[in-house]
DNA sequence: AGCACGCCGACT
DNA sequence: GTCGGCGTGCTC
């Protein structure tokens, strides 16, 4: 029998099956989906069959080897993943072999040599019959350890040493007593199911009924809940149904260690059968995680990104939540979004997909407002809550009083919550690597006048240029709208933390950010810190914005509302809407009216006025409205490529190449710009040139970006790096 | 990836 | 004269 093997090689080049003979010994136990150990170029390589019986290959062009050994003894790549492999090759043009690669835990992959194996636990048994092994004793500590043995039907080996080490051994080399090894997982969860008594609202109730009506077939919900709306209880209430058709669930959450509560809820509620997947596991870990899912004895598996590759058996029920975050797509190769991916194997297998969120994305509330997604909605917060209060603070006022970080509004409003006892949380977004330029006198901000985005300032040559089509322009010394001087400015977390010290010497101020959280378990300890009212101000970045409950909080501080709003990105009014009202979210949650306050230098705004007026609706109308002038997602989808290079010419001449292929192999209407130099132009002495390609309908496109792209694998010198449907350009 | 082949500089 | 630098090419 001959067999097709994919290796996992890092080349492009070796991305495809070879042919392999498989003897009759072996033939038994060769299966789809396994890996086999192949020889390969002199050397031996793990590999994954893709193929079996193939027809024998009639070619004198090489010489067919044999299958040397099966790894498996379980298959790891389902018919259903191998598909969803394909299906990511086909969409975002990678190799198979790094499509497969990122569905697999480590321990699994047929490339990496890794010492991950199964843990074992030393069991012990009697070897013959109770009244034969007592016989077989020399002494009462012997007897006694036999009788612990003879009693239970499985009795660690840890344990019977607690009664005499040596005697156990004693026993062993006597040959009474034998030692069972058997697998065990390296996480445990708790086995209690705590079962509460949940009275829905009438919301939450419309919603679960409307899901469980069309249970078993594919439908898309997108799922519309204000913040502490109950969205998880309503997420909880529809696995239990799924559950009892002794079916499978997909939770996929942007990021677990920010979200711990919500974990612990599901965990509670379904113990043992709650997998979890994410990046914070060790290997050991991740690989039996992974084996209790593919064995079906965990039934709802809860992670991030990769965990919609989990291999779970008769899977019912797909919910994402936090749809709009866009740690959903991955930013590098492979370049796949799990929202895509989610869609894909809900329609395979019919089965319900619902989307979450707050603040749904453009693009999802846009489909549903076609009625490709059936909208479900949970417009008012549990317990009637009232929404905070927002305020905000036009910043180029402050700077003149010389406040540079706190204005006097935000000061009053910290020093009356601290007063009576309740807690603040300072939100300082300075994510990114993007210089931009704003006045600090009236807030004006240069724009491209034709991509509407922010122009990103180049030091060196001191110009502002749109890294989207390439507007350039020299810097003033002046402000073009008021005429003052023109400042960079901007101050980091520690920056904040300094200026609150100094400020209120005798309050307790924790930090979040990256710095803060680096090691394992960072956030989890300061946000159960702030939790126990060991501090009373949080200040971080946007980590600190994300499903967090926290009671004592009555305000929320949104220290420069500008950062994210200016951000050279077509998305960055819907990142600081999403953003900001999450955050606001955070204030006041029981019996407490929370205070907002938003500082910037754009005041009139019209998102951060959506934001002060929690107005989803009026924010989905602008922004929509811009996007459909300006040519951008969800009216028209776009494409990003990169050119890399060592060698400025080289990378600059073959960008002016790739842009005027495509402008004579795609359509009329689609708009290609560029090229451009990128917003990291020069990294690791590495030049980035970018092209974007925008369109509504394209059938050349796929074609062209495929061949496009096997001309750039042959080509040493110079890479190509195709982003469809990106995230930020 | 990694192993071979191949074509040029500095060493016993 | 050789040893070895890493550029290029191929692997069922």
């Amino acid at each position: 029998m001959y067999v097709k093997v994919l290796l996992e090689l890092k080349n492009k080049k070796t991305d495809q099956a070879y042919t392999y003979y498989v003897n009759d010994a072996l033939k038994e136990d060769i299966q789809i989906g396994k890996r086999v150990k192949v020889p390969f170029n002199k050397r031996v390589l793990e590999g994954y069959v893709l193929e079996v019986n193939v027809q024998v290959p009639s070619t004198d062009d090489y010489t067919i080897l044999e299958i040397q050994e099966v790894v498996d003894d379980e298959i790891i790549l389902t018919k259903e993943l191998l598909d969803i492999a394909y299906y990511i090759k086909e969409t975002t043009l990678c190799s198979l072999s790094s499509a497969i690669s990122v569905m697999l835990p480590r321990a699994l992959k047929a490339s990496v040599k890794t010492n991950v194996n199964k843990k074992y636990q030393d069991y012990l048994k009697l070897n013959g019959s109770l009244e034969y092994c007592l016989d077989k004793c020399k002494n009462n500590t012997q007897r006694e350890i036999v009788s612990l043995v003879g009693e239970n039907a499985v009795t660690l080996k840890k344990e019977a040493e607690l009664i005499s080490n040596s005697g156990v051994q004693t026993l062993l080399k006597n040959q009474v007593l034998e030692i069972e090894k058997q697998e065990e997982y390296r996480l445990t969860s708790s086995e209690v199911v705590q079962e509460e008594d949940y009275v829905l609202s009438p919301d939450q109730l419309n919603v679960v009924e409307t899901v469980e009506q069309k249970l078993n077939e594919h439908q898309k919900y997108l799922l519309y809940g204000v913040t502490g709306s109950g969205k998880t209880e309503v997420y909880m209430q529809i696995i239990k149904k799924i559950i009892n058709q002794d079916k499978s669930v997909i939770v996929l959450v942007p990021e677990i260690s920010l979200t711990p509560q919500f974990i612990e809820n599901f965990k509670k509620r379904f113990a043992s059968l709650v997998a979890c997947l994410h990046s914070g596991l060790l290997d050991g870990e991740k690989y039996d995680e992974w084996r209790k899912i593919n064995r079906g004895e965990a039934k709802i598996v809860i992670g991030a990104r990769s965990a919609i590759f989990a291999p779970l058996k008769n899977l019912g029920l797909i919910i994402i939540d936090e749809e709009h975050s866009e740690t959903y797509k991955q930013e590098n190769s492979p370049r796949y979004n799990a929202i895509d991916v989610a869609i894909f194997r809900a329609e395979k297998l019919n089965i319900p997909l619902i989307l979450g969120s707050a603040t749904p994305s453009l693009e999802h509330m846009a489909r549903a407002s076609k009625n490709l997604f059936t909208l479900l909605k949970l417009p008012n917060r549990i317990n009637n809550q009232t929404l905070p209060n927002c305020a905000i603070v036009d910043m180029a006022k402050e700077m003149k009083k010389g406040n540079y970080l706190l204005s006097d509004r935000l000061k009053v409003e910290i020093e009356s919550a601290v007063s009576r006892g309740e807690q603040v949380i300072l939100l300082l977004n300075r994510r990114g690597f993007a210089t931009n330029i704003t006045c600090s006198n009236c807030g004006y901000t240069y724009k491209c006048p034709n991509c509407e985005i922010t122009l990103t300032y180049h030091k060196t040559k001191n110009v502002l240029r749109c890294h989207y089509c390439g507007y350039t322009i020299f810097k003033k010394e002046n402000c073009p709208n008021c005429g003052e001087d023109l400042n960079m400015y901007g101050s980091g977390t520690e920056k904040l933390e300094e200026v609150i010290k100094k400020e209120y010497p005798d309050l307790r101020v924790i930090r979040m950010d990256a710095d803060t959280t680096k090691h394992k378990n960072g956030h989890a300890e300061i946000i159960e810190k702030f939790k126990n009212y060991e501090y009373d101000i949080l200040l971080g970045t946007q980590m600190i914005s994300k499903g967090l409950d926290f009671e004592r909080v009555s305000l929320v501080g949104i220290i420069n509302a500008d950062a994210s709003l200016n951000m050279p990105d077509f998305r960055s009014g819907e990142r600081t809407f999403s953003l900001l009202l999450q955050a606001s979210g955070r204030a006041g949650r029981k019996d407490t009216i929370g205070n907002v306050v938003i500082q910037t230098f754009n005041p009139d705004s019209f998102i951060l006025k959506c934001v002060a007026d929690q107005d989803y609706d009026a924010f989905y109308n602008y922004e929509m409205n811009i996007r459909k002038k300006l040519k951008y997602p969800p009216y028209y989808y776009l494409v990003g490529i990169k050119i890399q290079s060592r060698d400025y010419n080289e990378a600059s001449h073959e960008a002016t190449k790739v842009a005027s292929y495509l402008r004579k192999n795609l359509s009329e209407k689609t708009i290609i710009l560029g090229p451009t130099i990128a917003n990291m132009f020069k990294v690791n002495n590495i030049y980035h040139f970018q092209i974007i390609i925008k369109y509504r309908f394209d059938d050349k496109l796929k074609k062209t970006l495929q061949e496009l792209d096997k001309m750039y694998i042959i080509n040493n010198k110079v890479k190509l790096d195709i982003d469809i449907n990106p995230v930020t350009v």
